[in-house]
DNA sequence: AGGTCGGCCTGGCAGC
DNA sequence: TGCTGCCAGGCCGACC
């Protein structure tokens, strides 16, 4: 979510009162089910009156009622190239790592000469196009609360992992209880809750329902404050990387001390996600963990 | 209904 | 060198 969020930003100023004049998709994967040019024919010539988010799906409104809905899934980018092309520092190194012709997946042009590049190696990128009904139709089935609103609260999290016998980590990950939060900022949010990731959600007490609304939360704002991790492909609108991934706490850290106690962290398997975390600090019993060092 | 698991995709890399 | 096979992970659908 921090990605998403962190590209919406950049496109807001830039897209909100452009017209989409003319649209190709180059892979009928991205319109799926949808055939290439019906996606095409709904865009082409409306204009874009607000740039929006839900959970990871990002959102051009269209002033027809309309909206152009993309979901980045891991390896998607939106990269907004300047009427003027080569001025972008971005467009550079897009055009060097050649992923802006090998995995351009489709384009928009825009009536002021600049263009919204949609790029996807894994394909698993989506857009379609939805009216307002349609579209709360889609999110009410998928979506619950979103995390950095004020209705994320400490009893919203006590309702939503109340009945849950599954582990944490895996109901942080499925989005119809809290949106926005991947596989990063799961074990990151775990870690700043100090709860063990395998932690059923039954078993949490008032205090643990605190903690993981704040670990959620702090998770969610560092990653936006560093424009997102880019372990692999991500980068931003303007083909920048963010810096999440070098603060790290414990995701993808597996060998490493642990930033609080200095144990070492370990990875496991929960739901066939890789799962990080400190077998000290996040511990399933009651136990108070033991302070090593600082 | 909640939980679990495999499938969708491709690039990168370890291991032989 | 070149091949095989595994891993990455957001979401969905099938199944228990």
């Amino acid at each position: 979510m921090p990605e998403v969020e962190t590209i919406r930003r950049q496109l807001e100023p830039d897209l909100v009162g452009r017209t989409i004049e003319a649209v190709e998709v180059l892979d009928s994967y991205f319109s799926k089910p949808e055939l290439p040019h019906v996606f095409e024919k709904a865009v082409e010539g409306r204009e874009i009156v607000d740039v929006g988010r839900r959970g990871k799906y990002l959102i051009l409104e269209l002033a027809d009622g309309n909206s152009v809905v993309i979901h980045l899934r891991m390896t998607g980018s939106l990269i907004l190239v300047d009427p003027d092309g080569v001025e972008n520092p971005g467009d550079a190194r897009i055009y060097e790592a050649d992923q802006g012709v090998k995995h351009l997946k489709a384009r928009f042009s825009l009536d002021d000469g600049g263009e919204l590049r949609f790029t996807d190696p894994r394909r698993f990128g989506r857009g379609f196009v939805a009216d307002d009904k349609a579209l709360e139709v889609y999110f009410d089935s998928r979506l619950g609360v979103e995390p950095l609103s004020p209705e994320f609260t400490v009893e919203s999290m006590a309702a939503m992992t109340a009945n849950r016998t599954g582990p944490l980590k895996s109901f942080l990950l499925n989005q119809k209880g809290v949106v926005g939060v991947g596989n990063i900022y799961a074990d990151e949010a775990l870690f700043r809750a100090r709860i063990h990731p395998l932690t059923t959600g039954a078993s949490l007490k008032p205090e643990h329902h605190k903690a993981l609304r704040d670990g959620v939360v702090e998770a969610l704002e560092r990653g936006l404050d560093l424009g997102g991790a880019s372990i692999d492909d991500y980068r931003d609108a303007k083909g920048e990387a963010g810096s999440m991934q070098n603060e790290f706490l414990v995701h993808r850290r597996e060998g490493e001390d642990c930033p609080e106690c200095g144990e070492t962290i370990v990875r496991i398997v929960v739901g066939g996600r890789s799962t990080y975390f400190c077998p000290n600090c996040q511990v399933k019993l009651r136990k108070p963990p033991r302070r090593r060092r600082a």
